[in-house]
DNA sequence: TGGATAATCATGGGCGTCAATGGATCGTTA
DNA sequence: TAACGATCCATTGACGCCCATGATTATCCA
């Protein structure tokens, strides 16, 4: 299985350290794990994305369809990679949040890790709580449309 | 890993010096690394391209695609080597930035430094960030184009 | 089946190393 | 000799690395 998927929520030490979820780090060293996660701030939520190499890999594949030195080719690569840190994993599988990246999403005490299958964002519980308010009573609309859901409700179990 | 990625940001002292983030220091040195690094002003940006041999192959590839004695060629190679200037690297990881190029890039007192792959570029913090809220809300219009390319965030129904 | 034991994982802290930064020294040159 | 540039040195603060603790879960045996 190589997919992140479940939610975790883990606290941020007083040296800006989060403990990735278990499960998520053996995601990630199958996926020909390079010293480090790919991290940026979500484009449409306040958020962080988080992968692996595959997603490094999807990223330079945006990049190579466009020719070099043209505007488009300057302007996505200052939006992909600009925002890119590459955050190392210490022996004991914990990252350290730079300042831009917790600003961003508005991160305190605690993270929220949301498996996405092949990646993963990293939330503050109380933003991803209403969000996850918000999807359900969306999923509830969409239901009636899909049928049988796709999903019954096994979005929870999040530890918290 | 062989490409700049991550941002950093370091100041300039008094005498014009920067350190160099010693992750893209790895990088160039294992970009046959030459005593130096190539920069000139980027063509359509506020900032400075720089990076190491693999750059400047890349330049010289440019030009071989044109013909000789061309007006292409002849304008590009003004345009291209014309501002390059090779930057000594010196024992403690840092360059000193000539005024020309600091105008350029309106470079005051602390020099952010955006991995872009096979090269990076210094900017001026404030710019910087100016550029990349530009270039985000680019991202996010083409997004729908890039579509499956660029997001998996698929909020209902998992990743296949 | 229940309890004891072992293993895994999140979390906190201490310590050594390295990088960034500022300053000093030496050599070169006009 | 004065000014500039380049190399070297020192300090400080951050980061990586290691170990200890506690809690929860899984395993095994009585």
């Amino acid at each position: 299985m190589d997919r992140f998927v479940s939610t975790f929520t883990n606290k941020i030490d007083a040296k800006g350290r989060v403990s990735i979820p278990a499960p998520f780090r053996a995601v990630l060293e199958r996926d020909g794990y390079g010293g480090g996660i790919y991290c940026y701030p979500s484009l449409d939520a306040p958020a962080l994305d988080a992968g692996g190499e595959r997603l490094a890999q999807k990223i330079d594949g945006l990049l190579a369809g466009l020719p070099d030195y043209s505007d488009e080719r300057d302007e996505l690569s200052v939006a992909l990679y600009g925002d890119v840190q590459v955050l190392a994993i210490d022996g004991d599988g914990r990252i350290v949040l730079p300042q831009p990246l917790r600003t961003h999403a508005g991160l305190q005490s605690e993270v929220t890790f949301v498996g996405l299958g092949e990646k993963f964002q990293m939330w503050a519980p109380e933003r991803f709580d209403e969000r996850r308010r918000a999807a359900r009573e969306k999923v509830q609309e969409h239901r009636k449309l899909l049928g049988r859901a796709a999903r019954s409700d096994g979005s929870e179990g999040d530890g918290a």
